[in-house]
DNA sequence: TCTGCACCCTGTAGTCCCTACAGGGTCAAG
DNA sequence: CTTGACCCTGTAGGGACTACAGGGTGCAGA
């Protein structure tokens, strides 16, 4: 009987999710509480499978947990126009074309400070001193400075 | 006297830190304690600032707040072949490359499913199919599945 | 039947990197 | 002397988990 009753363990099994990540999604709300065994063991039903998935996926896309349940909650009713959910994905993918800009510059930045450094000592690293002194080249020794 | 002696606040103009972040790599040992005014002010001086310098670029580099640990560290004592500098930012640079890798089939996944809902009503629409169901197609109907 | 062992339970605390208060003290100008 | 900008300490919060500690359950093998 009951052939779609999973544990928590097959649960994490067939959506790729640590078990603490499901108690943790059921504390706050995010997955229903299942249903409990005698010995007091969660079953999950087909439902929390769909519905977890869902989640899980939402989530490798990147969607925060409060928008992933806003989601939700735009897919449970269908007879609506889907333009809230068009805008959250559109304001979506604009973020992650600002982080993916971001994290190219720092590519930028880490291959060429890589390229820099030929095996010398520390003290002639150019890694270092990349990341050492203030921007603008200044040769300020102690004693006279101005304060800008 | 002591035209070098900044205030956290300055301190952090200088550097584009927040105060309270100043404070916060104190108290975790990142930034040494500075010597204090009558009045129990922080008083900075130049060494501070440069540190505290090489932290911040350090971690607009995205590198956490241990890896900067090492790097200071390694940073302190010149003599020693710079390998190691070398090996932390060669692993960043390729942790940066995965994340790129990722961010990028993401946006691909985000334009597509965006392209495919055009205003239509969401029982029909892409977006919350391409996140809901598994990826096989499987009428299963309630009864007879089996276990896998 | 007993003994392991893998799995499950609850609850709490820790991670990372700050950020935001609350409730005060200090300093320079007007 | 008062105002206001700055500074101090200490603690709590936040997002999304993750990791214990200290137990209970279920099942297979000897």
């Amino acid at each position: 009987m009951d052939m779609d009753a999973l544990t928590i363990g097959q649960l994490g099994q067939a959506t790729g999710t640590k078990v603490e990540t499901i108690r943790y999604y059921e504390k706050i709300g995010l997955l229903p509480a299942p249903r409990r065994t005698a010995g007091n063991y969660r079953s999950y039903a087909a439902g929390h499978l769909q519905r977890l998935g869902f989640i899980r996926r939402a989530r490798e896309l990147g969607f925060a947990i409060d928008e992933v349940r806003e989601l939700l909650k735009l897919a449970a009713h269908g007879e609506r126009p889907c333009e809230e959910v068009d805008q959250l994905v559109a304001d979506h993918l604009e973020a992650t074309e600002r982080k993916i800009e971001a994290l190219m510059r720092l590519r930028r930045e880490l291959r060429h400070t890589l390229k820099s450094c030929k095996g010398g000592r520390i003290a002639e690293c150019r890694i270092i001193q990349a990341l050492s002194p203030a921007p603008a080249a200044r040769k300020a020794g102690p004693g006279s400075s101005s304060h800008a």
